[in-house]
RNA sequence: CGGGGCGUAGCGCAGUUUGGUAGCGCGCACGGUUCGGGACCGUGAGGUCGGAGGUUCAAAUCCUCUCGCCCCGACCA
C-alpha cells in the first residue's frame, strides 16, 4: 500500500499521558488513539498487526481441533446468576437493563454463555470432547486502566473452552492448549514463560499463565533457572535465605532462657532493628488477624512480607485486627506483640523454623530476645511469605530470579465449576448422567502486540518481529518526483506484491529525513531505500530495521533478498 | 476506593505565586527556495484557558463545586 493513501498520523513529540514504552511508541507511530480511559481506537497499522496476530492464533487453535464460533457480547443476567457470578463480581462488570427492564451485562468472559450452549446441545459422550473458541471483545470496568493498550476496559480476547468426559480428557485438552500457546507466542516472536498461577475466581485446581518479560508488566514471577520452576508471586513458594546470625542467646544448645529488653517507643521491625542493632531477619513479625474462627497470630520473619492470599487459602477470609482489638485480645499494644506466653492460635512462616529470634514481649515497651520457635511457642507451619528474587527454589534450592511480566495468556482447568450449576451434562456408555469437565483458555492479542513492542524497540522506534509486523517491507522512495526513482520503486513494489509480501511504499512528497525517521518509528522489519546516490550505480539499499545494517543490492535482487529474510527460499 | 499530579490551539508547553482581556515551539494552509536522517524564508488559519457557580469594575489567574486524564497503591474473569 502507498503511504500517501494510508492514515498513519505519526507524532514528533510524545503525548504527555503516555508512560509505557509500547504506549508511547504506538501513539507516536500512529498505531492507536485513546478515546477515553482504557478505550482505544486501533488505526490501520495497529489493526494490521492485530490481524496477523489473530491469524496465527486461529491457525494454531484450528490445528489442535478447536472450532471457531462467535458469541454475543451482551448477556442476560440470568445465566450469570445461575453460576453465582452476577453477585460475586462487583463493579468490574458493566451492567445495564434492556427496554423491558431485564438485567443484562457486557460479557467480561464467556464461561457462562458457552456452558449454557453446551448444556443445551451436548447429550451424549459421543458428542465429546469439544473445543470451541472465539476472538471477540470483552468488557471489564477496570478500576485502573493503564499502560496504553496493556490494560483496557474493552479488549479483544481469544477465549476457548474445552468440554471433556472426565479429568483425563481435560488433561489432554489442557496440554493441547499449552502446546498451541507455546507455538503461538513463539511464532509471534515473543520471549515468554509458562508459569504456575493462582486459579482465583475462576475456580478449579490447576492454572498456568503465559508471561512475556517486560518492565512494563504488572505481574511478577519468580523463576528457577536450575530446575525450571516458574510461578507467579501470587502463589510462588520459596525458601527465604537463612537469617543473619544476631548473637541471640537462644542460638546456644538447649532451651536457653529468654531475655526481655526495654525498647521504649520502638514498635516496627525497622525501629527495633535499628535500636538493637540486629538485622531484620532476626525478628519475628507478629500480626494479629481476625479469621473465621476468631483472632489468631500470623508470624513471619522480620525481613519477609506476609502473603495474604497464601494465608487466605489456609485459613479462609481474614482481616487485620484494629488497634483497640489488639489490646483487648493480648492486653498489649501493637508493636510489642510476641508469639510466646499465650494460647492464641498461630500460623508461622516456614522461614522461622529453627534459630532464635527477637519479638515483642507482650508487655508495653519491651521486646524478648532468644525466642525459639517450637520450644517457646507452638504454631502451624506454612509458606505464608511473599517469594522474591534471591530466595531459594522450593523444588531444588537454587536461587530464584524475579522478573516483571505481561500476562499474555492463561489456561485454567475449570472442572465442573460452571457445568454443574448450568447443568451441562451428558450420558455415558452406561446411560449414567455425568457432568461435563471443562477448561478455559485465554489469550490477549493486544497484549501480544504491546509485549512485542515492549520487547523490541530502540531509541528510534518499534522493531516488529517479522511475523506480526503490519507490513513485511517498507520501500522508502527518496524524492518522489524523480521519474527514475519512482519507476524503480514501482517495479520492486509490484514484484514484491506478486510474491505475496505486504509492502508499504512511502511515496509521500516529504524530505528524506522525515521518511527515514518515520520508517524507523513504524518498525517495519526491513526497508528498501531507493535514492539517487545508489541508483546512480544502478543499486538500491536493503536495510534491516533491527540492526540498521544496510547493504547495496541490485534492484533485481530485492525479491530474493527479502525471501531469504523471511525464510521463503 | 485511598494518595499524588495534570487539564491553556491538533501535539509539547509558558503564563496562575502578585487579577488588567492569551503566548512560544512543532504541526496545519498558501507562496517561494530547498531535498540522504524530523529544512529555511514569508504570509495565514486555529483557543468557550475542562465545565458550573461565586468574588471583583475586571478572572486562565482568587474561592466553591464538578468532570476528565495520568501515576502509585488497593482491586483485578
Amino acid at each position: 500500500m502507498k503511504f500517501s493513501q494510508l492514515f498513519i498520523p505519526t507524532l514528533r513529540e510524545t503525548p504527555a499521558e503516555a508512560e509505557a514504552i509500547s504506549h508511547i511508541l504506538m501513539l507516536r507511530a500512529g498505531y492507536v488513539r485513546q478515546l477515553a480511559a482504557g478505550l482505544y481506537i486501533y488505526l490501520p497499522l495497529a489493526w494490521r498487526a492485530m490481524k496477523r496476530i489473530n491469524a496465527i492464533i486461529k491457525e494454531e487453535m484450528d490445528a489442535i481441533g478447536a472450532q471457531e464460533i462467535s458469541m454475543p457480547g451482551l448477556h442476560p443476567a440470568e445465566i450469570w446468576e445461575k453460576t453465582g457470578r452476577w453477585g460475586e463480581i462487583g463493579d468490574e462488570m458493566f451492567r445495564l437493563k434492556d427496554r423491558g427492564g431485564r438485567d443484562m451485562c457486557l460479557g467480561m468472559t464467556h464461561e457462562e454463555i458457552i456452558t449454557w450452549l453446551a448444556s443445551m446441545e451436548i447429550r451424549s459422550y459421543r458428542d465429546l470432547p469439544q473445543m470451541w473458541y472465539q476472538i471477540q471483545t470483552k468488557f471489564r470496568d477496570e478500576a485502573r486502566p493503564k499502560s496504553g493498550i496493556l490494560r483496557t476496559r474493552e479488549f479483544i480476547m481469544k477465549d476457548s473452552y474445552s468440554f471433556d468426559r472426565d479429568e483425563k480428557g481435560l488433561e489432554e485438552s489442557y496440554q493441547k492448549h499449552a502446546e498451541a500457546y507455546h507455538r503461538i507466542f513463539q511464532r509471534c516472536g515473543l520471549a515468554f514463560y509458562q508459569v504456575e498461577s493462582d486459579p482465583g475466581m475462576m475456580g478449579g485446581a490447576t492454572a498456568h499463565e503465559f508471561m512475556a518479560p517486560s518492565p512494563a508488566g504488572e505481574d511478577t514471577i519468580v523463576i528457577c533457572d536450575k530446575c525450571g520452576y516458574a510461578a507467579n508471586v501470587e502463589l510462588a513458594l520459596s525458601i527465604p535465605v537463612g537469617a543473619t546470625p544476631c548473637g541471640c542467646t537462644g542460638q546456644a544448645q538447649g532451651p536457653a532462657p529468654t531475655e526481655d529488653i526495654a525498647t521504649p517507643d520502638k514498635r516496627t521491625v525497622a525501629e527495633v532493628s535499628a535500636f538493637l542493632e540486629a538485622d531484620p531477619s532476626c525478628f519475628i513479625k507478629s500480626l494479629v488477624l481476625i479469621g473465621p474462627e476468631g483472632p489468631f497470630l500470623a508470624l513471619v520473619r522480620g525481613d519477609q512480607e506476609l502473603h495474604e492470599k497464601k494465608l487466605q487459602r489456609i485459613i479462609g477470609a481474614f482481616r487485620a485486627a484494629q488497634k483497640d482489638e489488639v489490646k483487648e485480645i493480648l492486653g498489649v499494644g501493637a508493636g510489642f506483640i510476641g508469639p510466646h506466653n499465650h494460647k492464641l492460635k498461630k500460623i508461622a512462616d516456614i522461614s522461622l523454623k529453627g534459630g532464635a529470634y527477637i519479638s515483642g514481649a507482650n508487655k508495653e515497651g519491651f521486646h524478648t530476645r532468644g525466642i525459639k520457635p517450637g520450644s517457646h511457642f507452638v504454631a502451624e507451619w506454612h509458606d505464608i511469605h511473599v517469594a522474591k528474587g534471591g530466595d531459594g527454589c522450593s523444588q531444588c534450592g537454587a536461587a530464584l530470579r524475579e522478573e516483571n511480566v505481561i500476562e499474555i495468556g492463561n489456561i485454567f482447568k475449570l472442572g465442573t465449576k460452571y457445568s454443574q450449576p448450568l447443568r451441562a451434562v451428558y450420558l455415558d456408555e452406561n446411560g449414567e448422567e455425568k457432568t461435563i469437565v471443562m477448561g478455559s483458555y485465554g489469550i490477549g492479542p493486544a497484549r501480544i502486540a504491546a509485549a512485542a513492542v515492549e520487547q523490541n524497540n530502540d531509541s528510534d522506534g518499534i522493531i516488529w518481529p517479522l511475523s506480526i509486523a503490519p507490513f513485511d517491507v517498507e520501500i522508502v522512495v527518496l524524492s518522489g518526483d524523480d521519474k527514475e526513482l519512482a519507476d524503480t520503486a514501482g517495479r520492486i513494489y509490484r514484484e514484491l506484491q506478486d510474491e505475496k509480501f505486504e509492502v508499504l511504499m512511502d511515496d509521500r512528497d516529504e524530505r528524506p529525513g522525515v521518511k527515514f525517521k518515520d520508517a524507523d518509528l513504524l518498525g517495519v522489519p526491513c526497508q528498501i531505500i531507493i535514492g539517487k546516490k545508489a541508483l546512480k550505480e544502478g543499486l538500491v539499499e536493503f536495510k534491516i530495521r533491527k540492526t540498521k545494517e544496510t547493504v547495496r543490492i541490485a534492484p533485481s535482487d530485492t525479491v530474493a533478498r527479502i525471501k531469504e529474510l523471511y525464510g521463503r527460499v
